[in-house]
DNA sequence: ATTGGCACTCGTGATGGTAGAGTGCCAAGG
DNA sequence: CCTTGGCACTCTACCATCACGAGTGCCAAT
């Protein structure tokens, strides 16, 4: 069952020129681009074989080769060599991610602009979460009658708002008060740990200004479960141009299901778990729209710990040699863009 | 040169018929279709002289006829008959947009789906400009070693938030006497006018905190910039299931112009000028990505002034007679949702 | 001015034929 | 037992051809 070592030879050289040309790949050209001297005839036995055990698969009876998921996966996992981020690359990454974070927002966003356009493919940044971040400030703001707006600071410069509607109008003597307290309470304490004990100081209060607090711990809640979905993708047109997939009647449903995100975010939460570049290849993921398609992901540290993850989506067949170094590289800056300097 | 009434009557029942079914409509068809008891030779002649005048095309020798973009025009100009929202329509558009805004940003949101949803093309929103914000208040949140986070918050609860870097240490009473200061100066008064203020008095000045209330500045700045390019929009794949755009090769490159967003942005606040549905229907737009497009637009208002413009983009070829007071109705409700209430 | 007739044009779809690529299998040879 | 050359077979892509249908433009008759 364990492929012999020219068998391995010929897969990876199969899936190589499957990568590059993106046509199946025949008997006669493997033969003579493999490097091994060989007869067709024998690739032809050796395919034969690894056909069998379900590497490989023919569009049709007289077409070449492709390789098939599995085919894929023992590619990616025993044969592949990734190739250094070619010093172009690092240039550009490190010029459009730089160092230093003017605003994290502006970050992730260049991050995965910049991903997107190295790889011809779609790219994507998981938010930071925040769940372990500290509340830093509070503000309440009178903003019009029995309007009032909270704002949230953490200690990483998240900033959140929202307003608050109030049966009976609030001075702001009485808002500056409210702010104080909570402030001096809750202030460079976990958000975590703000939310459980407003949750349970305020259960049965019926306070207008203890409705205000309630409403602000709201907006807590809402900050650590908002980042369950935020996540930007970008390029996604660039799939119009890659033949598998533009072909395909799927990819209405993929732009979909990517902006619908839901399921795509969970699938990538479970990738943030390892620390290392993770690969999805086909139906590996579980995830019907993603097929045809694999992803490429990593997660990214601030200050020594996991707080999300990015990568590419595209076609099964993508150069995975430089896709690999490219998103381990990009996780690389742009966790260090947004640690502490 | 006018068209006689039998000429319009013919190129209204083309044109419906044209959107309706999508394809070329011939003579034959026409004749029978259009209800006049007249013979499809004659029918021909009238055809061929609205096709002399610009008014419609055929593809080739022997198909049927088409509208040119002057025909899609007169047609709505001269001939077309909006149909009254329907009750349907009507009723979810209330339910997903409502009367009052818990959050403008999900109300705008909401508006961009409701429309892509309802017209099966893209939909987009216009954010409302704040040139006429008045400034409520400014923050400044020491959040690390020479690092500090400043907040603005206008009247209508617009918070923007932006890090600056200091030179050197601020104490939290430094930034809370120049977050004072500048309440206490600014506070109330419209964002342009503080901005202009702020830099004729800090011209010259070199202190670390006239540097921290510059770039305070230039976070009022970047508010009144930054919606400039602001836009919502959803539902582009819905071109994709609309022949006459997914067929073409131009498609990659409207999606592109789209996220690009500059150019359109621009064509959007030409149309902010009226108040009414404005309609761009092809090259009219002077966009070339836009070439096989129309887009119908309004404007909406918020306690009385125009602030945003909203509509649809989709093929030449759309129901105008349903898209337009979609768009209209819309722009209503969505200015009604973020009026005081 | 309107109409019927007619020749003409053009796209579409079906048909068939050919070339090229590639396969599977077999028998011969190391 | 593995490898190889040979060979028949299969399938696609491409092209040419053909008939059909839809539709036009023009003209002569009303």
């Amino acid at each position: 069952m364990a492929m012999d070592a020219r068998a391995r030879h010929l897969l990876k050289s199969l899936v190589e020129q499957h990568i590059a040309k993106g046509v199946p790949v025949g008997s006669r050209q493997l033969a003579r681009d493999a490097g091994l001297n060989i007869s067709p005839a024998t690739v032809r036995n050796v395919m034969a074989d690894l056909e069998d055990e379900g590497y490989l698969i023919s569009p049709h009876t007289s077409a070449g080769r492709i390789p098939t998921h599995v085919g894929y996966r023992f590619f990616v996992d025993a044969l592949l060599r990734v190739v250094p981020l070619s010093a172009e690359s690092n240039r550009l990454l490190v010029h459009r991610i730089g160092f230093r974070a003017p605003d994290t927002e502006q970050v992730l966003h260049a991050a995965t602009g910049i991903l997107s356009e190295l790889t011809h493919m779609a790219g994507f940044v998981r938010v930071p979460r925040r769940a372990t971040r500290i509340l830093r400030h509070v503000d309440f703001i009178a903003l019009r009658e029995r309007e009032v707006l909270a704002i949230f600071v953490t200690d990483k410069g998240d900033v959140e708002n929202r307003l608050i509607r109030t049966e009976h109008p609030l001075g702001a003597a009485d808002l500056a008060q409210a702010a104080n307290f909570f402030n001096a309470t809750y202030g460079g304490r976990p958000l975590q740990e703000v939310i459980h004990n407003l949750q349970r100081d305020l259960q049965q209060s019926r306070h207008e200004m203890d409705r205000v607090l309630r409403s602000a711990m709201e907006l807590g809640e809402e900050m650590l479960e908002e980042d369950q979905q935020r996540m930007l993708i970008e390029g996604e047109f660039q799939w119009l141009d890659q033949p598998e997939l533009a072909g395909s009647e799927r990819l209405r449903e993929l732009l979909v299901a990517v902006r619908q995100k839901r399921d795509l975010v969970h699938l990538l939460d479970e990738s943030m778990r390892g620390s290392d570049v993770r690969i999805f290849i086909g139906e590996e993921s579980g995830y019907a729209p993603l097929t045809d398609c694999s992803v490429v992901s990593a997660p990214y540290s601030v200050d020594g710990e996991v707080v999300g993850v990015l990568g590419v989506i595209g076609p099964m067949r993508m150069p995975y040699q430089q896709i690999i170094p490219l998103v381990d590289g990009t996780a690389q800056l742009l966790g260090r863009a947004l640690s502490q300097p």
